[in-house]
DNA sequence: GCGTATTGTTGGGTATACGAACGTTTTTAG
DNA sequence: CTAAAAACGTTCGTATACCCAACAATACGC
């Protein structure tokens, strides 16, 4: 879901004489006022700034997550591993896929239930994984450049309560 | 009681096979640290909430968002629009098409500029978002259900701060 | 007036997500 | 111990949301 670039809206400016057909002063009502709405915002921030910074490495969030999961946790299925992270069983298998044709996870029979498979990254998988964890540390640390340490926290607990 | 462990005592045997389906122990590793982690989350629960809500009105979060502005100041291009809410004009086309489509947003011709429209909503649009507007209050306080007032506004305000 | 910018549009591409249905296997109920 | 139900991974169809490059028509700067 790559949204938007961050760029700011800046809305130039004088005239307010004319019904907007041109650039002019733009009254945004209740969005505002709404979660849903600052989330996204934000969520765009944070994408775009993940995948620009990670760009060398050329990974998206979500694949993050989810190979960062595998490497933790060697052996998850992918019905679990979606559920782990909220998503469906069947758009968690393209994210797999995804990442069996890089070579970065393997799909191993799993030894105690042949419906499914024993996920595992491999070598260059888990090699991937140390190279990005300073990386996304600095990228978090970087869209939370506006955020004391106690904010970062606070948003943290409040956006967990959002997702239940 | 753990999961497959490949790294330290890794045998396929011994567990219980249950351990996806019961969830057994999964170590989340950083990413319960992780902002974009937690704004990837909450935006998905709110987003399906969004559009299980205004089913009966079969409406995005983005859509309205768009008709909202529309509603609010009537006679916009589309490309005021889509640098206002941040995304490019060829994406906008697609949701000015929906609205369109569905007689709730009318294109005018601009009276000042041959190249553009002036973008209004139809009787049937203005009435669908007075319609909307308590609906959106409503999700809005279904996902801060878990947040106090307080919470809600500083949400807003830490979200505000990712996104600038 | 001529070059350049902008508008709306199309077409192609990426990423992410859902639900329904399917074959295979496992679990559960009776 | 069998019959029904559930779970696994998968495919397919659908949707949202975004990008870029190119285009004709129009507007603007100088």
């Amino acid at each position: 879901m790559k949204l938007v670039d961050g760029k700011t809206i800046s809305t130039p400016l004088e005239n307010s004489s004319q019904a907007n057909g041109s650039e002019a002063e733009i009254d945004f009502d209740i969005l505002p006022t709404l979660i849903g709405y600052h989330l996204r915002r934000a969520q765009i921030t944070v994408f775009n700034d993940f995948v620009k910074m990670m760009s060398e490495v050329q990974i998206t969030p979500g694949q993050f997550g989810v190979a960062l999961l595998i490497n933790t946790n060697p052996g998850l299925t992918q019905s679990a591993l979606a559920r782990t992270v909220g998503i469906e069983r069947s758009t968690m298998v393209a994210v797999i896929d995804a990442l069996e044709t890089r070579g970065l996870v393997e799909r191993r029979p799993s030894p105690v239930d042949r419906r499914s498979y024993a996920l595992v990254l491999s070598e260059q998988g888990n090699d991937m994984i140390e190279r990005l964890r300073p990386m996304v540390a600095a990228h978090e640390d970087r869209i939370a450049k506006n955020l004391s340490a106690d904010e970062r926290a606070q948003l943290i607990i409040l956006l967990a309560k959002i997702a239940d």
